[in-house]
DNA sequence: CGCGTCTTTGAGAGGATTCAACGTGTGTGG
DNA sequence: CCACACACGTTGAATCCTCTCAAAGACGCG
């Protein structure tokens, strides 16, 4: 993907014409961070608006108490920061693995959807999917239990099949969930106490699909 | 606003210019809901997009146990429902008060993007702050106490001023601020004991905003 | 080998919800 | 006009879900 000249990168993320890709990607300056970089702080502005190539970033927010969470997370073809019109984000911007985006200020951008409607496009297109999948992760927050979280991810990450190899990181599985290490290996071995998965070294078996989604609850 | 024009409303949301505004005003359909009509059901697929003109839309999650909890509200100028692509929401959307919207099936807004690109650009900027708001939302639901996103209710329906008139309804706080009726009268009650608030027949004030605002945590 | 990360399990604490009961006001239908 | 249902507010008590703290072992890496 890097080597991909912008302009061919944003005509495919975006969905528009060449010449109004080249123009965009004149404006936009290519950045990379490293794992675990922070790419914003709770309490910045976010001014600039990022579109990821590469990589996961994660959001997190830190309570009172010192905890993080992690709210959400984007990958390539989404889009981070955005408006500058919220005076301040509520929660950290950071990158969990290698990550490569575009960036641009976000008045300039809007600027340069005037001169090329067709920006908006693509654009809306992203924000749009992107709320869809936040509200979707506000719900399920609001709505199951932290274990009932942690179950549902665990389906996510199997998707239609019944095997996962390598056997996935619970402390990673558990903080995407929204919850913590501890409660998701609990909820893991309760799992393997009742026979719904089999784990082994290298695998990770889902022995009853039907059980397990009962548990989403 | 109901008297203006669908395009003129449009060309105004959306800052467009005007034969965009109609051509996607003639697409269009005008509909209005009356209070606690729902607009769309957990489950249900969203192809249908909506642009709201006048009252408040909440959308609303209903857990196993059938505790209903505020996921968020959306008022004039923001949009509901959307890409199309998700199968289904995973909760309720409905009325808060008498509603108006203008209604476009997913599908053919895009089509009409096509021709008209510029629609896409307030498109892209009411999603953007929508996705900011949301995104805030869940950084607060995962940060705060009960009492506090309660609290941090209550200093935003006051805005700047100190007088909240008529008296806010407890039970209506308490879901926006994602929590019980119960817990509600209890950080009421006790702001009260505290003098921090002064309650009376038809009125809310605000004694000492920054003790309030210290219990926002 | 030491270090850091991951996992596991137990014990404890705390916050928030749930259940229950009661008083109040409002609107509706007989 | 009155009885009644219904939503709201208040308070107490109990419960339960999660998180925190703590400790210990396994593993990979430099």
């Amino acid at each position: 993907m890097e080597f991909d000249r912008p302009a061919d990168v944003l005509s495919r993320f975006l969905d528009c014409s060449g010449p109004a890709a080249s123009a965009l990607a004149s404006a936009m300056r290519l950045r990379d961070y490293s794992q675990r970089d922070f790419i914003a702080h709770q309490g910045d502005g976010n001014r600039l608006v990022s579109l990821i190539l590469e990589g996961i970033v994660q959001f997190q927010a830190v309570s009172a108490e010192g905890q993080t969470t992690a709210i959400s997370s984007f990958g390539p073809g989404d889009l981070i920061g955005g408006t500058g019109d919220l005076e301040e984000n509520a929660y950290d911007t950071l990158a969990l693995s290698r990550v490569v985006v575009l960036q641009i200020d976000g008045l300039q951008l809007r600027d340069l959807m005037r001169e090329w409607p067709e920006l908006g496009v693509g654009l809306s297109r992203i924000y749009s999917g992107q709320l869809d999948a936040v509200l979707d992760r506000l719900a399920v927050r609001v709505t199951l239990s932290a274990t009932g979280r942690f179950y549902r991810e665990l389906l996510r990450l199997a998707g239609s099949g019944d095997r996962i190899t390598p056997p996935p990181v619970i402390a990673a599985l558990a903080l995407s969930a929204q919850t913590t290490r501890e409660t998701g290996s609990r909820a893991t071995s309760m799992l393997e106490r009742r026979g719904i998965i089999v784990r082994d070294q290298n695998s990770f078996t889902i022995v009853s699909r039907r059980m397990l989604e009962e548990l989403v609850v």
